[in-house]
RNA sequence: GCCCAUGUAGCUCAGUGGUAGAGCACUCCCUUGGUAAGGGAGAGGUCGGAAGUUCGAUUCUUCUCAUGGGCACCA
């Protein structure tokens, strides 16, 4: 006699043990119709599920979050059900959801091509119209192994032997297919209308390298058809912020065969870069950073010392000459312990804080590399803290403050912060480890900033807070980073004399706030569609005449405003102030001035902003109050 | 590094077993026009690189480099 509580708080008993369809079936038709699983005491269930006690009940349908996972997921099986069909001895391993849909890795004699593709999502739809019932099933394990064994479905088995045994499986089968799964699922193959294959890519086997490859199918599914349309066009969107697409229209940067993974900073693009820059080198002077530079090689004997050759030496560019052998530095941490190491050091001298804009060269794996975000060669905005124990704390919480200010500054103010736990490869004690680890969870309790643990994630020389930033369309960006290290000073012989006359090895922080620059202005461009704020437009304002009359004027006016510390330029083409217009409209200059006749006469500017707005006649001096407003206050233009 | 796809003019792209085509950009001419494309003419590529098949390859094959999407990696 089970009394079912609903979501609305009302009660509904039945005679005997009821199916969550039938609950659905008891309240209305069409909730019938829409059910697509239920939500007992919290837990997510099959509409097949036995209710025969009290318990909470809630009906779950494609509005539901809830529901729109197990559409994926059932979408998923759908895509591994056609492919069984298409290619029977293509054999199926795991088909989870992701964000916006769901992939499912298959290992098949052949690479699947786009036709088969095509097949697929064909085959897909028919199986959906058929409105199969998707039914579950309950095996033991040692019998499931033996069932999908007989299928010669190794990758399954081989998934069920890491279940302990005597544990119960749930199977799910639709027509001829039969999936190891935990569910739930749809009730029939007719709930997944709206779906769409998306791509092809290699995966590996429980994603270890090590593994054999399979083929990942990557799918997106949705509840509505609006809503597939949506996603689409989101895409289509994202595309065309894409850094590299930008960054070429712009005219910021190329990059070229003969220098992979390296940048060629075209003079619009190193304006933002230098902007950068410089302000980041004021945030080091105000700061008690002092700015250092140190050799781009160094001898390999160094890197040994570091312990970066043993963890990274195929990911080290070399040389050689007169039978000595260098390594490309790959990070500033050793050049500036040298720095450090140069002279006797008191404890009164610490914390003494470094700051460099060194160039880094990584020989990153050929797939990897993406644009300005994953790169060979970059400069960081990089710190080392050479500090005492006892300093970690306060230098961890001035350096949390910090890292706010300037994201703020860029326009993110949504940051998120985590904190990375010892890697497997590490160096150092796990006593010294449990110190460094205790000393950023202080720094960040004293903050006061909430974070999540990452095990295993962090650096071989010690563990690291990583601040991650969203940018405009919701992605998240791992940019900043403060690493505590009680290795790095010791290896590379850093000592100073305490006050009690003994020698002592400091602590070493490594921080940066931007993270490489080339991926930082990637991230920016992105998150402005190229409509970079003022400060850090590379060409900020653009002065067009309205025919050859006024080209004097014109090119004094972009002279004036050069004076006035501004990136102005004149466009005194012989074209139509229209077509100007359109051009650096297109190319989301921030101010477009308009001379004529008029304006020549008495002496004004007709300013147009990048978003279209027409602020009519000004002076010059007025404009260049505005600008400079604009400019202090780092704000976009309108 | 691994899987798949792609590589044609400065850019975006079309095309073919018989020594390549468009739009935009560029150069010149006409036009001097008041807030998102005025008109005309011209120049420009041996089709990523190498080898092979063929009478003949940009087109087919192999290798290679790079790029793109994933995977793995990311001090």
């Amino acid at each position: 006699m089970p009394n079912i509580k609903l979501p609305d708080g009302s009660i509904r008993s039945f005679e005997q043990s009821v199916t969550i369809a039938e609950v659905a079936a008891s309240i209305g038709a069409g909730l019938a119709r829409a059910a697509l699983a239920g939500k007992v005491n919290g837990k997510l269930v099959d509409t097949s599920f036995c209710i025969n006690e009290d318990v909470d009940l809630a009906i779950i349908t494609d509005k539901d979050a809830d529901g729109l996972d197990i559409v994926r997921h059932s979408t998923a099986h759908l895509l591994a059900h056609a492919v069984k069909e298409l290619f029977p001895d293509a054999q199926v391993t795991i088909g989870p959801v992701i964000e916006n849909g769901f992939f499912y890795d298959f290992a098949y004699k052949r690479p699947f091509t786009l036709e088969d593709l095509a097949a697929i999502e064909k085959r897909m739809a028919e199986l959906a119209k058929r409105d199969i019932p998707v039914v579950r099933e309950v095996l033991g394990r040692d019998e499931a192994i033996e069932f999908f064994l007989a299928k010669g479905e190794r990758y399954k088995a081989e998934l069920i032997e890491a279940i302990p045994a005597g544990e119960q499986l749930s199977l799910y089968r639709e027509g001829d297919f039969v999936d190891l799964c935990r569910g739930p699922h749809v009730p029939t193959t007719a709930k997944l209308k709206v779906f769409k294959l998306m791509k092809l890519a290699g995966a590996y086997w429980r994603g270890d390298h090590r593994n054999e490859q399979l083929q990942r199918i990557y799918g997106t599914a949705w509840t509505k058809k609006e809503d597939l349309e949506a996603y689409l066009h989101m895409l289509e969107e994202a595309e065309k912020r894409d850094h590299r697409r930008l960054g070429k229209q712009f005219d910021l940067f190329h990059m070229q065969d003969e220098a992979p993974g390296l940048v060629f900073w075209h003079p619009k693009g190193w304006a933002i870069w230098q902007e950068i820059e410089q302000y980041m080198r004021a945030v080091y002077r105000n700061n008690g950073y002092q700015e250092v530079r140190c050799p781009q090689i160094l001898d390999k004997a160094l890197w040994e010392k570091s312990g970066h050759w043993e963890h990274y030496k195929d990911n080290m560019f070399t040389t050689s000459s007169e039978n000595r052998d260098y390594a490309v530095k790959p990070m500033n941490c050793p050049g500036h312990v040298q720095v450090f190491n140069a002279d006797l050091r008191s404890y009164r001298e610490l914390p003494l804080r470094y700051g460099e804009f060194g160039s880094c060269h990584r020989n990153e794996p050929a797939g990897a590399l993406h644009g300005l975000m994953r790169v060979r060669g970059f400069v960081q905005d990089d710190g080392h803290i050479f500090c005492t124990e006892d300093q970690i704390e306060a230098e961890v919480t001035a350096f949390n403050a910090l890292v706010q200010k300037v994201y703020a500054d860029f326009g993110f103010n949504d940051v998120a912060v985590k904190l990375a736990l010892r890697p497997e490869s590490r160096v150092g004690s796990d006593e010294v480890w449990d110190k460094a680890e205790d000393a950023l969870r202080c720094g960040l309790r004293a903050s006061g900033l909430a974070w999540t643990e990452l095990p295993g994630e962090g650096a071989f020389y010690g563990p690291k807070i990583e601040f991650h930033i969203k940018d405009a369309i919701g992605r998240s960006w791992q940019c900043g980073t403060m690493q505590v290290d009680f290795s790095m000073p010791g290896r590379l012989g850093a000592e100073y004399v305490a006050a009690n006359d003994e020698r002592k090895v400091p602590v070493m922080l490594h921080r940066a706030i931007l993270g490489s620059l080339e991926r930082f202005i990637g991230i920016l461009i992105e998150n402005f569609s190229g409509a970079l704020p003022l400060w850090l437009a590379p060409v900020q304002a653009i002065v067009l005449n309205i025919s050859e009359k006024q080209a004097d004027y014109a090119a004094d006016l972009a002279q004036k405003l050069h004076q006035a510390g501004f990136r102005a330029e004149a466009d005194l083409r012989n074209e139509k102030i229209t077509y100007k217009i359109r051009e650096h409209s297109l190319n989301r200059l921030p101010y477009q001035l308009v001379v004529g006749d008029k304006e020549k006469a008495d002496g004004l500017v007709a300013v147009r902003t990048r978003g279209g707005q027409d602020l009519g006649q000004m002076s010059v001096d007025d404009l260049v109050k505005r600008l400079q407003n604009e400019v202090a206050s780092r704000s976009g233009t309108a």
